[in-house]
DNA sequence: CATCGAGGTTAGCGCTCGTTAACCTGGTGG
DNA sequence: CCACCAGGTTAACGAGCGCTAACCTCGATG
């Protein structure tokens, strides 16, 4: 389900650190990260309030172990699958990578963070003025990275885009992508499946139509 | 620039109510309702504190004339634009209204808003459970009535959505319009009339991808 | 078996923040 | 000229919150 810390599907039970990353994540994505105390976070994974300070030096330190996590984690996984694209494209005797899969890729990737760890995403652009400033221009730098790699991958399926317009591009899907927290918080959904499938159709056309004159 | 009270455009000063609405507005987007004091929002309009009981009865008011202000706008002009829409067809013999003029009318005045008051798209779908209960159910309702507006209108265009499909299409074009905020502080854009025609194209594709089998 | 550290507990400090109380002031209508 | 009120001011209170201090406990380890 969850892959705060880890890449790799687990099999052992989470750690207390763990644990509290996943409640704090939950917490601060229904409430805002100065609308829950320590004292909350606590009582989820059981513990009391202070018992905290025994696996975080701070509360803020929660929050920036969360956003550096998610950031990395969508940099890191989007790098990955680039190269695996380039892998596959090494075989046969194409003149480079099949940019078009590569996208459908990177698209499939955000889509199944967005629907997996909607809670992350409600942070991801909610919260981040509140991390100190280390950390935020550390974020910022994972953020400007993927969305970097996006653009060059978006501008070679369309190369009736410039850069700015791609850029903009990326931006606006990510929005589209990101939606997932507002729909139908379960039963509504037309089940995952489908519901991927339709924002990966939705991502698809709106790069398309951007790129149409 | 502002509509946050006023529909019509206004050639009179802004009342002091209207300065304090539009800057907690800007203040609660970049820092959070729970991140601002009342003290940071008197300073905004040049008195201090406390001086602003003399116009609202407390910091939570201000939110939700803010959110409820937004909420009704939208619906107002969607409904406006509709029926703007319906006079023009009743001019000619067509068997209806022209429904992809209403739709693209929809995302036009979408677009206005969201590139004119990234503030209040910013708070739309960030502070919403910071809520009284009557206000939120107020807020929500008028969001429901929104969505629902555009639900009808996309199944018009595009017969091939099932409801609950077309509902998840409208929430996900919702995110990838409102996602200016995220887009270049201000130099960075293509200019305004460039990137309103980028989001509307975007949004007209990714409608069209949905109800594409 | 003694020790020790990991991981808890509760009490409480200090600060921030929303709100109220009490007071001031300048323009305006009778 | 005076009463009044809209719209400010500063002082201060009370609650909540992050965090620390001091103490407890229990399982592992030499």
């Amino acid at each position: 389900m969850s892959r705060i810390v880890f890449m790799a599907t687990r099999t052992d039970a989470p750690t207390r650190r763990e644990q509290i990353l996943k409640e704090a994540a939950r917490l601060f994505a229904e409430r805002g990260f100065h609308g829950v105390g320590v004292d909350e976070i606590g009582a989820a994974v059981g513990i009391s309030g202070p018992g905290l300070y025994r696996h975080f030096p701070g509360k803020d330190a929660m929050l920036a172990e969360l956003l550096v996590g998610i950031s990395g984690q969508l940099l890191t996984g989007a790098r990955r699958r680039m190269q695996e694209a380039d892998r596959g494209a090494g075989a046969d005797g194409a003149d480079g990578v099949d940019g078009e899969a590569v996208l459908d890729s990177l698209i499939e990737g955000h889509i199944d963070f967005a629907l997996d760890d909607r809670p992350l995403i409600t942070l991801h652009d909610r919260e981040l003025d509140r991390l100190r400033d280390s950390d935020r221009k550390l974020v910022r730098q994972l953020q400007r990275q993927y969305v970097e790699l996006w653009v060059e991958v978006v501008r070679g399926v369309y190369p009736a885009l410039t850069e700015p317009a791609a850029r903009s591009a990326v931006h606006s899907v990510f929005g589209l992508l990101n939606s997932t927290p507002h729909l139908g918080r379960a039963g509504s959904l037309p089940g995952r499946g489908a519901t991927a499938d339709l924002l990966h159709r939705m991502a698809k056309g709106a790069f398309g139509s951007a790129a149409e004159a």
